[in-house]
RNA sequence: GUCCCAGUAGCUCAGCAGGAUAGAGCAUACGCCUUCUAAGCGUACGGUCGGGGGUUCGAAUCCCUCCUGGGACGCCA
């Protein structure tokens, strides 16, 4: 357990033993003491509402509990300096700092895991995002997903559980022929031909220049061919060539899957059969209208879903029920899928479709993340699908480097309509987030270069005088330090990475107004020494955030 | 019409398994570089938490209802 956790045990111990003590109830009624830190310093490190919860058992009130409480409280084994009533029956606990001074070596000894916490248990988790459609370049609703989808894992890993990346390929449907079609449009063209899109083709940039490299190698021979083996063709090359594309964006973005499922291989591998007839003896499948329909209602759905349309072709659900079932067939125990807003209402009937296989409806979990605007100039950049005037993942990482796009993206719960603002993300100014985050830790890379400079040697934890550490802000930090492993705990249970974002910030912004009014480096050797083994944490903390949100961390800047 | 998300300071957003005087950044105004990076620090200004009901010791947070904005409602994927 954590040093922060160890403390609190050991105050909520105390408290019970208060309670029971003063005789306020038996310890068999004591309901379970929550015990916060206060948003306010002024109510000290911790503060439990326990008084105002004993309030109905009891059948006294709060103040009157709390007093009783404090006039049993057995202070100093649990670092308790002070506790004092407040507002309609808080208690207010001042701890003796020394609890603090731990977490030093704490995250000394960790280091790179510094934050991690066993929550997790090693469940084995699936977390399935970005999947977008091997059919042109990804845009900015494909960079949000990539974001939380990689924070949201690094956070359940640091938390505990068992993450497995995973991208879907949907490389089997109607849109593959689409692009095949779309290329062989583009292709015809760079040749000089005319040549119509297909209506419900792809407009990208990428495929014009697919087109133009294949007219470029292949001259006009592919024209020889006759239309299903140039098909055939085009979809392969297409497939490759888009694929490729995506693995270069998302691995530029640092983003690393552990699996690329291809949809096709459902196909190969013969799934489908199976599931159908799975779903067939569980009783959830009738046949209407020369269709073959997945009876959803009684499960939750607010209508009933085509498998086999009446052409004999399978819908897309069909595959992808083939495909959630082979997930929970490999032994993950809970699957998370990252989806697009315009998804959402797919959800009820995959949901549906896992429950009439047997599977619980809960160890699937949706994950919606909000659109994302584009603003550039002080104006919403419009973006058409019909004519590909968009601007991709590959042109914002050109434009504003990765570090901003990820910070960005993960900074905003996904349930928020995000607006990125260009300007400000390229801006290297007080305006910027991220800089000041990342600042924070060239600061302190550039105060140790400096103490080597001096010939200051870093003594071992040891030997160090921590009880040196004496002024409020020192004791913020280590707080604020100490207060990681819960907030990630609550990151992964909520699946919010952007809280994160949220406590680097702050832990940045303490030291920042640390730095301006203390010097690290002085005369006093001892607390030299003292501070810079504070720093050496912090500047873990903050090394390990940032990875977890996939943001660098420099040494200078 | 049904479903989902959002509505909190001038702007962008946190907070929402109920807790103390609702927070942050930006913007605005005014300060701070003679020692470790001013991509920094500090002070001030700024609010009917969309409206209205309810639940209770206590509601931005939970319930109901209405309004506004966005998205989804295919035998497309």
């Amino acid at each position: 357990m954590d040093v922060l956790n160890q403390v609190k045990t050991i105050v909520k111990q105390a408290i019970t033993e208060a309670v029971t003590a003063a005789g306020i109830i038996d310890a068999a009624q004591m309901p379970e003491i929550t015990l916060e830190v206060p948003k306010d310093k002024a109510h000290g490190d911790f503060a439990t509402n326990v008084a105002m919860q004993l309030t109905r058992i009891a059948k006294q009130n709060p103040r009157q509990i709390a007093e009783q409480i404090i006039a049993n409280l057995q202070k100093e084994k649990a670092y308790i300096a002070s506790a004092d009533i407040a507002g309609p029956g808080f208690i207010n606990f001042k701890m003796n700092k020394v609890y603090l001074y731990p977490l030093i070596a704490e995250v000394a000894e960790q280091g790179s895991r510094y934050g991690a916490i066993n929550v997790g248990q090693g469940l084995k988790v699936q977390v399935e995002f970005v999947s977008a459609n091997p059919t042109g370049s990804l845009h900015l609703g494909h960079a949000r997903g990539a974001a939380v989808g990689d924070a949201l894992c690094n956070v359940l890993d640091l938390a505990g559980y068992d993450v497995s990346r995973e991208y879907y390929i949907n490389d089997a449907g109607n849109q593959v022929l689409n692009l095949a079609k779309s290329i062989e449009a583009r292709y015809l063209q760079a040749l000089g031909q005319d040549a119509e899109m297909p209506e419900d083709g792809y407009f990208g940039e990428d495929i014009k220049g697919f087109a133009a490299e294949l007219a470029a190698d292949k001259g006009d021979s592919l024209l020889s061919l006759s239309e299903e083996e140039r098909r055939s063709y085009f979809r392969t090359y297409g497939l490759e060539k888009e694929l490729d594309k995506i693995k270069r964006d998302l691995g530029r973005f640092g983003v690393q899957f552990d699996h690329w499922f291809s949809e096709t291989s459902i196909y190969e591998d013969n799934l489908i059969p199976g599931v159908l007839q799975e779903l067939r003896d569980n009783g959830h499948v009738y046949e209407e209208d020369g269709a073959t329909w997945l009876n959803t209602t009684p499960l939750g759905d607010d209508k009933n879903r085509v498998l086999i349309k009446n052409d004999g072709s399978f819908t897309y659900l069909t595959p992808d029920i083939a495909y959630h079932r082979n997930k929970f067939e490999r032994g993950y125990d809970r699957l998370i899928n990252i989806w697009g807003a315009d998804h959402h209402g797919y959800i009820p009937r995959m949901k549906a479709a896992m429950t009439a296989l047997g599977f619980e409806a809960d160890r699937l979990v949706v994950l919606i993340a909000q659109m994302v605007s584009l603003f550039q100039n002080g104006e919403k950049v419009k973006m058409s699908k019909r004519t590909g005037k968009a601007v991709t993942m590959e042109d914002l990482m050109d434009e504003v480097g990765v570090d901003p796009i990820r910070y960005f993206f993960t900074m905003r719960s996904m349930d928020s309509h995000l607006d990125f603002d260009m300007d400000l993300a390229v801006s290297q100014s007080n305006e910027n987030p991220v800089f000041y985050v990342q600042y924070a830790h060239a600061r302190i890379c550039s105060i140790y270069r400096q103490a080597a400079e001096q010939g200051i040697e870093i003594l071992p934890l040891e030997q160090v005088d921590l009880s040196r550490l004496t002024a409020e802000a020192e004791f913020d930090l280590l707080r604020k330090i100490g207060e990681l492993p819960e907030e990630v705990a609550v990151a992964a249970e909520q699946y919010a990475p952007h809280r994160l974002i949220r406590y680097v910030y702050e832990l940045a912004s303490q030291f920042h107004s640390y730095y301006k009014g203390h010097y690290v480096i002085t005369d006093d050797a001892a607390l030299t020494q003292a501070r810079l083994a504070l720093l050496g944490a912090l500047r873990t903390t903050l090394a390990n955030v940032l990875r977890v949100v996939g943001v660098s961390a420099p040494e200078r800047m």
